[in-house]
RNA sequence: GGGGCUGUAGCUCAGUCGGUAGAGCAGCGGACUUUUAAUCCGUAGGUCCAGGGUUCGAGCCCCUGCAGCCCCA
């Protein structure tokens, strides 16, 4: 029950005074004073944060009056040596810059308090929808707002702007009669993509549209380069990671696609911390990658004079920390590994791993449901997600179906005959020469079952020869207690119970098995690792989540880069 | 590593048979006090990813490279 703050924008109605332009000429300070409440609206009595009157600030600095400025602005800047159609725009913006400055304002703008998110806004407006037929109001409640320009048309003596902020837009109408001389030099000044506040009255436009008809306008950021496609946005999938900034701004869902990922990591932090866990940071520089089959990127410590690699898992210092008494620990943090890129994978990439004293495997399974349901919840994910061709019920109790059965069932193979298993396995092209039965087993299950698995289900009992991590089932050293999540034939996660017998974990350490690179094998000697667990560790149960997988999961994403802000690239080519 | 596709104006995209570069938006100028991807008139804007080759002539054909996307191993 992730107790999530949900109330964000309360609505607040601002004094509202008119801005520097609102027929007070330059002088007039742009600060609101205090939030009075207006008739019939409310007043933000229940907004989190009480700063809702602004302490007295130092008077912003007032640019010199500058009626007498001449037409001609000062030169513009850096658009000087350049050349072609890109300079040619940009110099406009710097045109329009330069006469900002000479009627007096800044076009970098400075602190703006009080405006109200347009999200707010807009329910506000709905207590003022008129009956068809009647005229439009222009005289509702005095509003700031501030935010980016999305659009811009003007008819004449008037413009529209449509003005964006975090939670919604809105449309914004300056009238040459309505803001004054001064202000509508100001006005011809805008362009698509500056940010601006505005002061002005609700109501609707003759169209109805719900409307801030402005009574002045103050420039807080000016934009000096041009905005992509307003109908298209970026479409190239490369720039849009590169320019992120400009595919948040513009890109259809984006900006809430990256909401839903906040809100699903805290959800699972949150699940965590009700059931008593505690988060920890672990090193991310290690002297020996473990916990995971992957190469690591290295990297050198020169005071030290030492070589590190980045780490490939959380899971063996989490341990130690079991060993130490923490009981309930989780990380959920990056992990690096040096492996190539593809619609599921990125070198770097966020893991949560937890760990449960006194706990096992099918503790974890339970744990896992629990997050996943929460996160989906957190995040706004139908009970039915269509993802990927597939149409999975995330509501329903995850299948659990034992590796070998799974096998058996979708192979027609026995699992327990190697002979069988091999000339499976030899019969899908997979390389059986001196390699390790249950490496070639393995093989086998991801070519064959993998992409079987559209419900989410947790395929459990995995060959122990491939697990040097976790606990044997007792009685049969064959099979180690392992689970992981598949769901949509991706997997979502990795669970064991952990094995906690120094002896074993040092043995298993030791061999490295036929046919596996170094490079692909867990099993890489931790001796300090080892000497932790002959302190004794308790029984547990361990888990691993791929968050950027949940996020693509729960926000319906065909590609890892499109749940990751800065997605890896290669340097920019010449142009 | 192998295969396929893509790269042209700031953005989104056309570009025929190899014949010397096009549109919409954005920009600039003009009209319009109710537009909303505003509309209308006019105007300006190009390292056709880079390098090489074939040709009288290459955005287009060939080779190499760079960057990206997808599929496969």
């Amino acid at each position: 029950m992730p107790g999530r703050c949900r109330g964000r924008h309360h609505t607040r109605w601002p004094s509202g005074r008119p801005g520097p332009l609102g027929g007070g000429g330059a002088a007039t300070p742009r600060r609101t004073d205090a939030a009075t409440a207006l008739p019939g609206f409310p007043a933000g009595t229940d907004n989190p944060r009480s700063g809702d009157r602004s302490p007295p600030l130092p008077s912003p600095p007032v640019p010199p009056s500058s009626d007498d400025t001449p037409d001609t602005p000062p030169q513009a800047r850096g658009a000087a040596d350049a050349s072609g159609v890109a300079a040619g725009l940009e110099k406009a913006r710097r045109e329009k810059l330069a006469r900002i400055q000479a009627l007096g304002h800044d076009p970098w703008g400075s602190r703006f308090d009080g405006a109200s998110p347009i999200a707010g806004v807009r329910t506000a407006g709905e207590a003022l929808r008129r009956p068809e037929g009647e005229p439009p109001a222009e005289d509702g409640p005095t509003v700031r707002v501030a935010g980016r320009i999305m659009l811009l048309r003007s008819a004449g003596s008037l413009v529209f702007l449509t003005l964006a902020d975090r939670t919604a837009r809105i449309q914004i109408m300056l009238g040459k009669k309505q803001v004054g001389p001064d202000a509508w030099k100001l006005v011809d000044c805008l362009d698509l993509g500056d940010i601006v506040g505005v002061d002005g009255r609700l109501g609707y436009s003759k169209t109805g549209e719900l409307t801030v008809f402005a009574s002045g306008i103050t420039f807080l950021a000016k934009s000096i380069e041009t905005p992509p496609d307003k109908f298209h946005g970026l479409v190239d999938p490369e720039r849009k990671q590169r320019m992120r900034y400009l595919d948040l701004i513009h890109g259809e869902g984006v900006r809430e696609r990256f909401i839903a990922r906040s809100r699903i990591v805290a959800s699972v932090r949150q699940t965590l911390a009700d059931r008593g866990f505690i988060e920890v940071e672990g090193p991310t520089l290690q002297d020996s990658a473990g916990g995971a089959a992957a190469r690591p990127f290295a990297t050198h410590h020169n005071a030290l004079d030492m070589p590190l690699v980045l780490r490939i898992a959380l899971e063996l210092h989490l341990k130690r920390l079991l060993v130490g008494g923490l009981e309930r620990v989780f990380e959920l943090g990056r992990v690096y590994r040096n492996e190539g890129v593809s619609p599921r994978h990125n070198p770097e990439f966020t893991m949560l791993e937890v760990y449960e004293a006194y706990g096992d495997y099918a503790t974890m399974m339970d744990l896992t449901e629990a997050i996943v349901r929460g996160a989906a919840a957190a995040a706004g994910t139908p009970p039915v997600v269509q993802w990927m061709g597939h149409a999975i019920d995330l509501a329903a109790p995850f299948r659990r179906v034992r590796y070998d059965d799974l096998l058996r069932e979708v192979t027609g193979c026995d699992p327990h005959d190697v002979a069988n298993v091999a000339a499976a396995a030899a019969a899908r092209g997979i390389d059986t020469a001196g390699r390790h039965p249950d490496v070639v087993k393995s093989d086998l299950f991801e070519a064959t079952c993998e992409a079987t698995l559209s419900a989410p289900t947790f395929v459990l009992d995995y060959p122990a020869a491939i697990c040097p991590l976790t606990k044997r089932q007792p009685g049969n050293p064959a099979v180690a207690e392992r689970f992981e999540l598949y769901v949509a034939g991706m997997e979502l996660a990795n669970a064991y119970t952990e094995l906690n017998d120094p002896d074993l974990q040092e043995e298993l350490f030791r061999t490295q098995l036929a046919g596996l690179a170094a490079e692909e094998s867990m099993a890489r000697m931790d001796t300090d690792f080892i000497r932790a667990l002959r302190h004794g560790m308790p029984p547990a149960g361990g888990l691993g989540i791929g968050i950027d997988r949940l996020v693509m999961l729960l926000t319906q994403s065909a590609s890892i880069r499109d749940v990751i802000l800065f997605p890896i690239h290669r340097p920019q080519a010449g142009g």
